[in-house]
RNA sequence: GGGGGCGUAGAACAGUCUGGAGUGUUCGCCGGCCUGUCAAGCCGGAGGUCGCGGGUUCAAAUCCCGUCGUCCCCGCCA
């Protein structure tokens, strides 16, 4: 027998009088008793098929999502049972044999998009939720962003290569996930954070343009746009300057764009320094789909009364707000917006409304005097209704706080629009909460000027740049060090001695004195880009069996204990702590998963 | 590590504030009727550890404590 002769959506009006058959599965099936309609939905999409009860019994016994093959003719709906909904809403099949390949049990859950089903039931039951529409668009888009990549590449002649996914533990950066070597107990291998250091032996191998879809670890906290696993696109190439790598990213981005959006896109994606971006949008992946932005109003407050305000000023801080426009603002939700701002760290947070005669409405309004309100009003270009919100702290937390604040407030939902932009010259170091210096990027960041981060590393710049996606950061590069004089350099900036560096990178620092070509290069999340071109707020959404917040996948109930067997083999004994623990949660019935 | 939301039938919810019999809605499921539907319709029916444990009370889905799961956020994410 043939399964099937045509896809669903084949069949239009031209195929009127065919004889095909159709496979896939029962969408819906409406029985009216003396007839029933058949909804029949395959990759390609939906066709219904008419069926006689009588002449076919096997049509009473179809339930939703039974897998059958049709065989029938197409035929020509009757006058006035035209679907304009449906792509093959012009046709039906009337069907001449149903055969059933294979019945399904009563669904844990409806496959239509019109309900949310807890996402954990969905995960349970991965294989069905990528039969919705939605989630099975999100895979086809998914598939055609990597297609156009690989097709952009392949014709700017990249070469596509693979580096090991086991591999040295460098701990720098996110946690690595370690994965026990069983020829050597007690040493273990890493999964890769990134490709980087391999990527770079590429260049210094010869490879001049080379690029990889490369899956990715980093063993830290999940978000609704992080995984304890993705997928970049990893590239990099040899004699390429800054602005050649932006422009090949840009042109990879604008084709996937492109690809799954439609349309053309001619502008330049806009590009902003690091410091412009913290200035202006308080974050260094910022939201461009809006404005209220941050403005300074130092000067306006620069003889003020206020404490807050002065004592800010006088220690070196600065006084920043943002015009959130006109909206409601209760006492209630002011108190609401004082917490969110320290939970990004401020102390407080200076609220304000304008209200109908022009004045403010404040609980601090009483300490500012008449030029102070008038200043303020008319640098955040303030009307009447408009909330105003001010910070005052170490610049900073200023940002950090209005950004957040910003974001919270002015956010679009969803994707509909597309706003690129390249975040560049990052600061080469950043100082951590212990007072310690930590590169900013990674230590293989080539900076700007040497003499600079020589003569203040706390303010010299690096090569290092990101792009930014609706305020998603897709990803991020630098144009790397390739003279080994300066990575000595940075090393010591960073306090690693030349006996650890050699210890942690000397098999990497060895090839670097080879002959190592000008290089740099970038990667960017698949996932995430997929995620904004879809409209999706998750990264799970666009990846067929992600985890969940704790790591857990819900269907196969990994990760799991292993066979006592297995731990030998590999030398390995877990801490008495870790099995009491284990003990107890089993002692109390307590489930700790899979409980669905 | 911390803050917050949620957890009630197979699914999505209401009920919880203000304690009083597992009360209800929609979808699904089972049976029946039905020849033009496309979320078909009509009639009937089944289906519940109110996440779990403890406490308060004559009485707990509801109040209190703990805990598990899940989602969002802060930290973390070179």
């Amino acid at each position: 027998m043939t399964y099937r002769t045509d896809h669903a959506t084949d069949l239009d009006s031209t195929r009127i009088g065919d004889t095909v058959s159709v496979a896939g599965w029962v969408s819906r099936r409406r029985d009216h008793g003396g007839v029933a309609f058949i909804d029949v939905r395959d990759a390609s999409g939906i066709v219904q098929v008419v069926a006689d009860p009588a002449s076919i019994p096997v049509v009473e016994d179809l339930r939703m999502e039974y897998c059958v093959s049709i065989t029938g003719a197409v035929r020509e709906r009757p006058e006035g049972t035209v679907n304009e909904e449906l792509a093959t809403g012009e046709i039906e099949i009337h069907a001449d044999e149903v055969v059933v390949l294979s019945p399904s049990k009563t669904l844990p859950f409806m496959l239509d998009d019109r309900t949310e089903i807890e996402e954990r039931t969905r995960l349970r039951y991965r294989y069905l939720d990528l039969r919705r529409p939605r989630m099975a668009e999100n895979l086809r888009a998914r598939s055609r962003v990597t297609a156009t990549i690989r097709r952009t590449l392949d014709g700017m002649g990249f070469l596509e290569v693979e580096t090991p996914t086991l591999i040295r533990s460098t701990p720098e950066g996110a946690r690595d996930m370690l994965v026990p070597s069983r020829l050597r107990q007690g040493d273990f291998y890493a999964l890769p954070q990134s490709p980087q250091l391999f990527k770079q032996l590429l260049m210094i191998g010869g490879v001049e343009r080379y690029f990889q879809i490369a899956r990715c670890y980093r063993d830290e906290d999940f978000r609704s746009d992080r995984q304890l696993e993705f997928t970049q696109l990893d590239l990099e190439g040899s004699f390429w300057t800054q602005a050649e790598v932006l422009d090949t990213v840009e042109t990879v981005l604008k084709t996937a764009a492109t690809e799954i959006r439609g349309g053309e896109m001619t502008e330049p994606f806009l590009r902003v320094t690091w410091q412009e971006a913290m200035d202006r949008f308080g974050s260094d992946k910022p939201d461009i789909r809006f404005g209220m932005e941050i403005v300074v109003l130092d000067d306006v407050f620069a003889d003020t009364e206020f404490g807050v305000f002065s004592g800010a000023l006088t220690s070196g801080g600065t006084v920043r707000g943002i015009n959130a426009g006109p909206r409601e603002l209760s006492r209630a939700q002011a108190d609401v917006l004082v917490e969110r701002a320290k939970e990004l760290g401020a102390k407080g947070l200076v609220w304000m409304q304008v209200t109908d005669d022009g004045s403010l409405r404040s609980s601090v309004a009483k300490f500012l005097s008449y030029d102070e309100k008038t200043g303020l009003v008319s640098r955040l270009e303030a009307e009447p209704g408009h909330v105003l919100l001010i910070a005052a702290d170490r610049w900073q937390t200023v940002s950090a706080v209005l950004g957040g604040l910003r974001l919270d407030l002015g956010r679009p939902q969803g994707h509909d629009d597309l706003a690129f932009l390249w975040v560049t010259d990052f600061p080469m170091f950043e100082v951590e909460d212990d007072g310690s210096r930590t590169f900013s990027h990674h230590p293989f960041t080539s900076p700007a000027l040497i003499e600079d981060m020589v003569a203040d590393p706390d303010t010299a710049l690096s090569q290092a740049y990101d792009a930014v996606l609706n305020g998603v950061e897709l990803g991020s590069g630098s144009i790397r060090i390739h003279d080994p004089a300066v990575q000595r350099q940075v090393f010591e900036v960073l306090g690693i001695d030349a006996e650890t560096a050699e210890r942690r990178f000397g098999w990497f620092l060895d090839a670097l004195d080879y002959g190592t070509p000008p290089h740099g290069g970038f990667a960017f999340g698949i996932d995430r880009l997929a995620m904004v071109l879809q409209g999706e707020e998750s990264i799970r959404d666009v990846i067929p069996f992600p985890k969940t917040q704790t790591g857990v996948d819900p269907m196969t109930e990994a990760p799991a204990e292993v066979d006592d067997t297995q731990l030998t083999e590999l030398g390995i004994r877990l801490r008495p702590e870790v099995i009491a623990a284990r003990a107890e949660d089993t002692e109390t019935g307590e489930v700790s998963r899979g409980d669905v």
